[in-house]
DNA sequence: TTATATAGGACTATACTGGTCTTAATTAAT
DNA sequence: ATTAATTAAGACCAGTATAGTCCTATATAA
């Protein structure tokens, strides 16, 4: 089960392209689309959803399309997460007293309170502006996922 | 969405009873199902996929029931949630190189890794016998929730 | 006027989720 | 031996989420 679901996934890649013509001018959904390799259809969807929710500007007719309205540096990967998919919970049973029938259980939930108050913090403090540094900085080849496979060897230590 | 299912959530009670009552014999269906409050047939389909994935043993027949088999600090509720559960992933895209097409794309990926990560280490982490080590300390008062109420009006601060 | 865009409702196939029902097989105690 | 308590396990189901398409309408630059 994937926390972040595939439409988000496609929404971050939309909107990191919003990002990069901050600027300079609309882009169209269909060139969105095929950038993104996003299929035409749900790239409108979405465009739609984050048009809705007040992070981009549309303008119709030839020569129109999507735009930020806000700096990248002030929306983060939580925001578009709320737009596009049900919110992330770490369990039901956070949610309140209701769902917690018994003492004995609450230990599991304050310590699992604190990885989701983690993966919220995570993802509201990473910003489409910083998404953009990072790429720059990363150099112009393509190994990013072999880093990514050292990462994963070094977790925790 | 929630990260935790409910049955995962309904499978870490199961075995924080069964290990509170570590070395202490058997514990039936009945009454695990009775003590934490799950539905008698579904807290049978929990128990057989914990036994069929060895954590615990079962005998048959009046006075039967179910025990650990390992130790509770030899099981980490990421154990649990990879036998009830579909495993947790951050996102699709994370699986391999082939579903992310774009380099700018990585930069999203680099971060989101991280960020799965520590969901990982944290849930193997947290053993049984952690949880109520946390639950001991935590007094006898039942006010645990009002706890993580005030944890959840200060987070981020 | 036309071609290029966005706007948005309706619909669908598939899969997951939580949960129940039913029928067996095992075994301690009487 | 019989009975009652218990695990074992397959089949089934209703509700919902997910990803995605289809179709029609509207706006607008050229």
């Amino acid at each position: 089960m994937e926390i972040i679901r595939r439409k988000t996934d496609y929404a971050f890649r939309l909107m990191l392209n919003l990002s990069i013509n901050y600027g300079k001018g609309a882009v169209s959904a269909r060139t969105l689309s095929n950038e993104e390799q996003v299929s035409y259809q749900l790239t409108c969807k979405l465009l739609q959803k984050l048009h809705d929710s007040g992070y981009i500007k549309s303008s119709m007719g030839p020569k129109g399309g999507y735009f930020l309205i806000k700096s990248p540096s002030q929306i983060s990967l939580a925001d578009i997460v709320r737009v596009i998919q049900s919110p992330i919970s770490l369990s039901d049973c956070l949610l309140g007293i209701n769902n917690c029938p018994k003492k004995s259980i609450c230990s599991i939930h304050k310590e699992l309170y604190k990885l989701g108050n983690y993966i919220d913090n995570f993802l509201s403090n990473l910003t489409l502006n910083q998404l953009i540094n990072i790429r720059n900085n990363d150099s112009e080849n393509n190994a990013n996922f072999l880093i990514n496979k050292e990462f994963s060897k070094n977790k925790l230590n």
